[in-house]
DNA sequence: TCCAAGTTTATAATGGTTACAAGATTATAA
DNA sequence: TTATAATCTTGTAACCATTATAAACTTGGA
């Protein structure tokens, strides 16, 4: 069986081509891309798309805990396909958000948990500049 | 001298009254309020405070670095006035943002940081259900 | 005190998000 | 299969937080 039939099903949500469409557009496009970005790129293959749907799909899936969505910048909001946790850098130079693999347990969140706070989910994003504008500073 | 004079003298921005008022409500209200929140509690002592004040200079004072914009959930803008570094626990139950104190200091930082990447800013924060609401649950 | 630059204000415009209701689709069971 | 209820999709319209604008006012420095 499909790989995101499978996924749907097991959260109990309806399986519907708009679903699993968007679902496997975030999976292969891991580029955080905002709800203007999913509905221009599947409008093209989909041309009954409605944007409603977008909106609605992507709070499904959303509250399936299928993916993620990001509020690192103030006001957009963007979309990542949920496999493996992982958090985020964006750099303030090129705009880029790179995915950053390991998990971070820290001081902190051991510390609240041991005082009786039950964590859920843990986010953590880091600003600056990255590795390839760092670079072309230096050779300016 | 008074104190938020002094912040906003350091960072090159006029001192109005808006936004010395601003500054030290969010000094004083350490409650993680958002744009409509800031301006119903000051409109009362100062009616002639626009909403759009409010917007310019919490633009302003984020800017400057004297205040943190935080988008924890996914839609509601919240202001910290920046004191020492911090992090942010949401209860999903009673919706109130706690404060945690402490660094964060994980493995993730150190290795991007060796990577290259320049990080200015580290923001973390866990949802879960607090210390309170845990307890609320365990004796009904 | 005077002036230029910057700030505040009210109003209007913008545009992303949500509400709605009709029609279509899905899952389930007979 | 086919029928049925529940759910989902769609387009339109409404909403409302945020931003743009321009005039009046304030600030900081000469």
């Amino acid at each position: 069986m499909d790989r995101y039939v499978e996924l749907l099903r097991k959260k109990g949500l309806k399986v519907t081509p708009q679903r699993l469409e968007i679902l496997r557009y975030l999976d292969k496009n891991r580029i955080h891309p905002n709800i203007e970005r999913i509905y221009s790129d599947l409008k093209k293959g989909h041309p009954s798309l409605s944007k409603t749907t977008v909106y609605n799909v992507i709070d499904d899936l959303s509250r399936a805990d299928l993916l993620q969505i990001l509020t690192i910048d103030r006001f957009e909001i963007l979309c990542d396909f949920k496999a493996e946790p992982h958090h985020h850098f964006l750099c303030k130079e090129c705009h880029k958000v790179y995915d950053l693999d390991g998990d971070f347990s820290c001081h902190l969140l051991e510390k609240i948990r041991s005082e009786g706070f039950q964590v859920d989910e843990v986010h953590g994003y880091f600003k600056g500049t990255c590795r390839s504008c760092s670079k072309g500073k230096k050779e300016e």
